[in-house]
DNA sequence: GTCTATATGAAGATAGAC
DNA sequence: GTCTATCTTCATATAGAC
């Protein structure tokens, strides 16, 4: 049962170990020594799997994106009313987002958005962009079920509004203090008043709970 | 009067190129190389003034944030209606925060936030900390002239869900598409929005403009 | 294919001339 | 105080042994 040396798994190793490395400390500070030893491996066996640093980083990240995206894809809410929906999927969503893997994803994407677009771009559109979508979806359900009503500014908007209430301050608070991590009643209140608000702004008046299956 | 050569500028003159440099690179990336040329000056001159790279940093990032503060504190509304208030507010901090300086400030602090926490702290303090008691005092006076009801959630909450609207996309959409620009038409849609949604949810149904200027 | 040892260049920091 | 030249360290990447 020994899988540390023999097979080719090294190429996952060296993958792995390169997460840690670049999502701990960022595309500029982390150096290929770390992740060498990080893997267990020599460098040379690094540079057989990828050219370069820029390489080995570009792998690492178009990896943690998409299993970010697998990770909302996933977000399934149990059918019910619209605030049940909004809570569910709010509190899932924010809980996702307020993880470790998904800050540091966040702090380096941003860190070389500049050096590498393509992967910026990559990012906005695996997570808040598919959050959008699935959660407009929703809405348009709802709208249809007469339980809200987003006519004012259109179903997206109405999305990204709420999305950017939720994310809001427990997004930046954890970003600006490291090593931080929030508790599940901070996160439950955050959604709650998200949900609350968006409701009070767009909800129907009248209760849809009594007759309509 | 030529000021390039003569007074002890040269410590402005560091100070302002490693602004630049670090701003535009982030802290690993920029090397001390780079400020020293953009200064003009010799490496010697800028390790005359600050012991390391990470002292100049340092400085660099809280004079950053204490022009950001007051950029923040000089946000000043004409007396109105709470949906003008929220406008002009929500305009100019928008604007505020989508300039590349503020963007490239945001993304360097979160970048080394692990290695200097303090930083890090005094940029929430600074921003958005700031911003949202600013904010808090305007809703409290709306609240008690009878235009808003906030009860439900409180005034801090009101003001931080507020700005969770204003910023969410449009910041995200700056730091994962470097070299755009969001249009002043974008913007004020963004504002827009928001307003609307806080207004449909806490506004007051009594119209308030009828006798006031 | 994998490792050890190393070439090569660059970055942070300093010594010594002026 | 300021500059030029340099020292030291370390990071990326490779060459050559096994």
């Amino acid at each position: 049962m020994n899988q540390t040396n023999n097979t080719d798994d090294k190429s996952l190793r060296v993958l792995k170990a390169a997460s840690r490395v670049f999502l701990e400390h960022g595309f500029s500070a982390a150096t290929t020594d770390m992740i060498q030893r990080a893997a267990g491996v020599s460098k040379a066996t690094v540079y057989s799997r990828y050219p370069n640093k820029e390489a080995l980083f570009a792998a690492v990240i178009e990896n943690q994106c998409s299993h970010f995206t697998q990770q909302v894809q996933k977000i399934e809410v149990t059918p019910g009313n619209i605030r049940k929906v909004l809570l569910e999927i709010g509190h899932t969503y924010l809980s996702l987002l307020l993880t470790q893997e998904a800050l540091s994803l966040y702090r380096v994407v941003i860190e070389v958005a500049d050096r590498f677009p393509h992967l910026a771009h990559s990012f906005y559109t695996s997570g808040p962009g598919a959050m959008t979508k699935i959660l407009a979806a929703h809405l348009e359900k709802a709208a249809s079920a007469g339980e809200i009503d987003v006519q004012v500014i259109g179903l997206e908007p109405a999305a990204i509004l709420f999305m950017g209430m939720l994310r809001g301050e427990g997004q930046l608070i954890a970003l600006t203090h490291p090593g931080s991590q929030a508790s599940q009643v901070q996160i439950d209140q955050w959604v709650n008043q998200s949900v609350t608000t968006f409701l009070r702004a767009y909800g129907s008046r009248v209760k849809t709970d009594a007759t309509s299956g």
